[in-house]
DNA sequence: TGGTACATGTAACATGTTACATGATTAG
DNA sequence: CTAATCATGTAACATGTTACATGTACCA
């Protein structure tokens, strides 16, 4: 078998190989792992879910098992797959990126129309303060949890970064001038 | 002169016409204007920023001028560039989309070394510690320029988001637990 | 006269997105 | 039996990144 050695991972495939060190999983398992686990400040598509694990099998990183029931292919993780993944924790990760529309519009609002500013500014403020809301859900759930089944501090660590976040943006909202949210109660 | 008519534009080419709407500006001009402007949130390359002057030189939105010192070319933007633009602002913007690969390592902190852990976070903490005073600097600069020569209201929102999203961060890391961050004083 | 900052651009590649095609299994 | 959900995968395309090639102008 000719396996090429060491190619660099990149963070989506890495974070695969890291949800695979706790059992095989299928690409179906991990798109909607992956969601769950790390959606919140990692965006994964079905495509490149399937685009990377069948590279990471052809790396010898990930070995395809049988297919089960309804075609379900589970991968497996392998000891260079394991290397891979350590090779990568030791790297430092990259700066995080942000890319944010609705700032781009605010930031633009000199030229755009008033009602539609508002307009764009409620809307977003009303799904961060469902995501709020989820993360809350989250969080109190781990906490309820029996100490040992809840996730563990790593997993928290990173639940807590969410909320953070979204009090952050939805503070940032609340403080924008009404000439950019538009008159009072219209994201209330 | 064939032009495609209304091929949406991307939040990339959006922005560059944004930035156009204050007379005409070189590509050059516009990577260091984007760095500035919106380099905290929406992160542009020189690559791009020139491929997107040729397409939309291409579609009508934008007209190159004659080459001046240095080869440098200004593009002014067009009516139908205006209108572009315009037809942009009026789109729901996406949501945002965070990449924070740092988020990563620590979620998946339980198989990880804990002092390579430590390492990148004291990293990572410092980077940010930078970048909320550098917003604060131009918070202050903001604040302290005479009335209509600052930034106006649009951008100082702008600079307020990075301001409390640099916040949160900060408050994110100081509320690590010591597993996690490695012993006190390592990003101190 | 030599280094740095300015300036434009291309090429190759990696990554991400959207849409589609196909079929299995389960619940009602 | 039929609709919804599960499941895998491909194709085409858009976007983003990195590296390079080329040359100009300024300043010490």
């Amino acid at each position: 078998v000719i396996v090429v050695p060491d190619r660099a991972l990149n963070a989506t495939a890495a974070s695969l190989l890291g949800f695979l060190h706790d059992g095989p999983l299928t690409g179906w398992d991990l798109v909607a792992t992956a969601q769950r686990r790390i959606g919140a400040f990692w965006s994964i598509t079905q495509s490149q879910v399937y685009r990377e694990l069948a590279a990471m099998a052809a790396d010898g990183l990930v070995e395809a098992g049988e297919r089960g029931a309804r075609d379900r292919r589970p991968y497996t993780i392998t000891p260079a797959g394991r290397e891979a993944f350590t090779a990568w924790t030791a790297e430092l990760p990259a700066a995080e990126l942000i890319r944010f529309p609705l700032l781009l519009t605010v930031g633009f609002g000199a030229h755009v129309a008033p009602e539609r500013l508002a307009g764009h500014v409620a809307h977003h403020r009303a799904r961060h303060a469902e995501r709020l809301a989820s993360y809350e859900a989250l969080k109190a759930a781990a906490e309820s949890a029996p100490a040992g089944y809840g996730p563990d501090m790593y997993r928290l660590a990173s639940l807590d970064f969410g909320l953070r976040y979204e009090r952050a943006v939805l503070a940032w909202f609340d403080a924008l001038p009404e000439e950019i949210r538009g008159p009072a109660g219209g994201s209330k």
